[in-house]
DNA sequence: ATCATTTGACCGGG
DNA sequence: CCCGGTCAAATGAT
């Protein structure tokens, strides 16, 4: 109800972004059967596959996540996300980071837990559990020191296990909201390093947030800006160039699009509670994959690594109607 | 005191 | 029975 605006800008603002990188892609295509420039080598056209690949990946995680804003609030469709995932990630998995679906969820109240007491929370069978929407994703960790195991994430998690795993090197971790008792939060996580490459982990998400983490602001008109947010936002930005401005020297990297933030992202923990209206979520805000650019040759230079810049920060909440678009913004 | 993590036990599906 | 996932008591952190 008062959700729906909130869930139409993030429709909005997904299905725009999808039109935005499908109409770059074919634009692309379009020029791809003329004869390339000259300045190019000939092997070479003005996007490299990684790129296409990328834009691909844009377009088909960005209607993914629109198909699943549309069902994604009723757990019984769930399946239909999973679905979509596996139909989806063929295309842009290898190598490739699949997105994962905002867990956007305004309506709550599963029936399955009407629990009240102390009884324990055995209500989802386990064959209810399999019915919960997953889907997975890649990081790598930056090469940050330090910063091992804990990835940072929007959403607050509890380790409750940790098993070695038949075939595979390292032991897997399991986590599930923080806010499990207290909010019927049912949402969990798997972490798994990769084998061959440590950098990399593998998370799997199952199920949606239906915690207040996983609620977005309530639409306050005309509240005054959050500072923090602004000042948190331009920090990313400033983070992007320079993180951005590395990757180019060596070209981009297989995964240039999902951008290395810094963590900690944000803390919002006091933000909870008794205050009600004040909590800020952040996580659209905040999470690298959030941020797109696209990155094509500078047609204007003929030479050095010069790259025009599509930066697209994708906002969701209620402090920015409009997408921040960077235009042309030469590195 | 509360809250998180660790770690072997436990359980269910294949 | 084996394996992956979860529980829960013990332990650690604050």
């Amino acid at each position: 109800m008062d959700m729906s605006n909130w869930e139409q800008k993030n429709l909005l603002s997904e299905l725009v972004h999808g039109l935005k990188a499908a109409k770059h892609l074919q634009a692309e295509l379009g020029t791809a059967s003329s004869p390339p420039p000259p300045w190019l080598s000939s092997s070479s056209l003005c996007l490299t596959t990684e790129m296409r690949e990328t834009l691909l990946h844009q377009i088909v995680s960005s209607y993914e996540k629109a198909i699943l804003m549309l069902n994604g609030s009723n757990v019984v469709h769930s399946q239909t996300a999973e679905m979509v995932n596996l139909a989806a990630n063929p295309v842009a998995n290898n190598g490739k980071v699949p997105e994962s679906p905002t867990s956007i969820n305004g309506s709550p109240r599963s029936e399955e837990f009407i629990d009240v007491g102390g009884s324990k929370d055995y209500n989802l069978s386990s064959k209810k559990r399999k019915m919960l929407p997953k889907w997975t994703e890649q990081v790598r960790i930056s090469p940050e020191r330090g910063l091992e195991g804990p990835h940072e994430d929007v959403f607050s998690w509890r380790k409750y296990g940790q098993k070695d795993i038949l075939g595979a090197k390292y032991p897997r971790s399991y986590y599930r909201c923080t806010f499990r008792n207290t909010q019927n939060c049912w949402a969990t996580k798997q972490v798994q390093r990769s084998d061959d490459d440590p950098t990399i982990f593998d998370l799997t998400y199952k199920g949606k947030h239906t915690c207040s983490q996983g609620i977005p602001p309530r639409d306050k008109p005309d509240t005054t800006p959050n500072t923090t947010l602004i000042n948190y936002q331009n920090d990313l930005l400033a983070n992007l160039r320079t993180n951005l401005s590395v990757r180019t020297t060596n070209g981009i990297e297989s995964d240039g699009f999902s951008f290395p933030v810094t963590p900690p992202f944000y803390s919002y923990e006091s933000d909870f509670g008794n205050g009600g209206g004040t909590f800020c979520d952040m996580g659209n805000y905040s999470r690298p994959s959030d941020f797109t650019g696209l990155i094509s040759t500078n047609t204007s230079t003929g030479s050095s690594p010069i790259f025009d810049v599509d930066f697209q920060f994708d906002p969701t909440a209620e402090i920015n109607t409009g997408l921040h678009t960077f235009l042309h913004d030469s590195v």
